[in-house]
DNA sequence: TCCAATGATAAACAGCTGTTTCAAACATGC
DNA sequence: GCATGTTTGAAACAGCTGTTTATCATTGGA
């Protein structure tokens, strides 16, 4: 065995560099020179490249949806057969996105590379995540479904991802953001205290009145 | 002159591409065959791959911010020395918005291209778009922080950037998530409604109550 | 001790990338 | 008509991509 594990000193590398770059920025040569390791352990190891990001992806929801799971247990074993109110909802997904990287100190290299799942192409990846993980998303939908009765089950799809938009934006997009806001407001922002902010945010959001539908008259596009 | 310019074939076929794949995973040569145009053009018009990407970006924020411009100089003069409401802020940017690509039918890859350029790598896009657009941009937030007074600056700072990672995030990624959306709940949304489902949500985000700051003994990642 | 399996290494592979070159075609002004 | 500047065309360029191969080292079990 070399000083640290092959395998993990290619994710640990792997990780880093595609939440800065990209996945397709980011090339087989570049990670393993960086990782001190031959370029040919990455297929050797994990296949290709595809099930190399999958692995990097694995590597942080495998340990998050355990405890997501876990928690939503005890909330729901704590209210028994009583309505979950949606803050504590909310404040358990906070908790537990939090603690996962908690281990490895690195909740931005995570939530930048949720926020590549969506928007880089990588149809294999939206896909893998989905059929793998989709069933704790499906769980927390239905939970939060019970806690706001008043909306309509479209419009609490909507305004969810809405929400899910905010944070993985505000979150991927966290160094700059920073950057600005301690230049022009002296802000020095930690993590926990976006989250902070983000949480009457989204729970106004997700409270807002509805407005009438839009009349017909209105020409679509 | 061919049977239409060489020059907006391409750029009518790249937009069209990067939005769907992101800019990496687009080639010279798929754009220039599927324009029909030779390989070379591309770097004789537009110089290099870069410049071409921020020509389609100029194609679609020049007549922005033009329009947006206008749009609130009549706000202003309407409103004379009395404080623009946020609704009307915000009422005048969907117009301004929703207006551009309606001249070209694309709303839909107007939005995917701007997520392209706040999630791609592309360092020099986001850097071109400041310079360029920027100064929009900053005449809006000013007009925001009138019609919120109540508004700490980096407290308006991070809400403005939740809405627009919301704003983005959906309507970028609105494909896939209008297609979940129709098969779920059978609702299938035009952008127009969306936008009509997106008011009220980011005007209660806006003015959601401040919680107090976190209590500094909490440790900080 | 030998064997087999596992892992690491360097080299090569075919294919694609953005860009350049230079000749041909074209249009335009005189 | 010729000469001019502009736009296309096919081909080549050097460089990088993910992947494969074949060789070598190292290990654990019989």
């Amino acid at each position: 065995m070399a000083q640290t594990d092959t395998v993990t000193r290619i994710l640990d590398t792997a990780e880093v560099l595609f939440a800065e770059r990209g996945f397709a920025e980011t090339s087989l040569r570049t990670i393993t020179s960086k990782a001190k390791v031959n370029l040919a352990a990455v297929n050797y190891h994990f296949g290709s490249k595809k099930s190399l990001i999958q692995a990097v992806f694995s590597r942080y929801l495998d340990p998050f949806t355990e405890r997501f799971h876990r928690a939503l247990d005890e909330l729901q074993a704590h209210y028994g057969d009583a309505v979950i109110p949606l803050e504590a909802l909310l404040e358990t997904m906070a908790r537990s996105v939090l603690e996962v990287p908690a281990e490895r100190n690195s909740l931005k290299v995570f939530m930048r590379l949720l926020g590549l799942a969506y928007s880089q192409a990588q149809g294999h990846l939206r896909r893998y995540i989905q059929e793998e993980y989709g069933s704790v998303f499906t769980r927390f939908t239905e939970l939060v479904r019970q806690a706001t009765p008043e909306l309509p089950d479209a419009e609490r799809f909507w305004r969810l991802h809405f929400m899910l938009g905010t944070v993985i934006f505000t979150l991927s997009g966290l160094d700059a953001l920073r950057d600005i806001a301690e230049k022009d407001y002296g802000d020095h922002v930690t993590v926990r205290e976006l989250i902070r902010r983000l949480r009457p945010v989204v729970v106004a959001a997700m409270q807002a009145p509805m407005t009438a539908p839009a009349p017909q008259s209105v020409q679509e596009a």
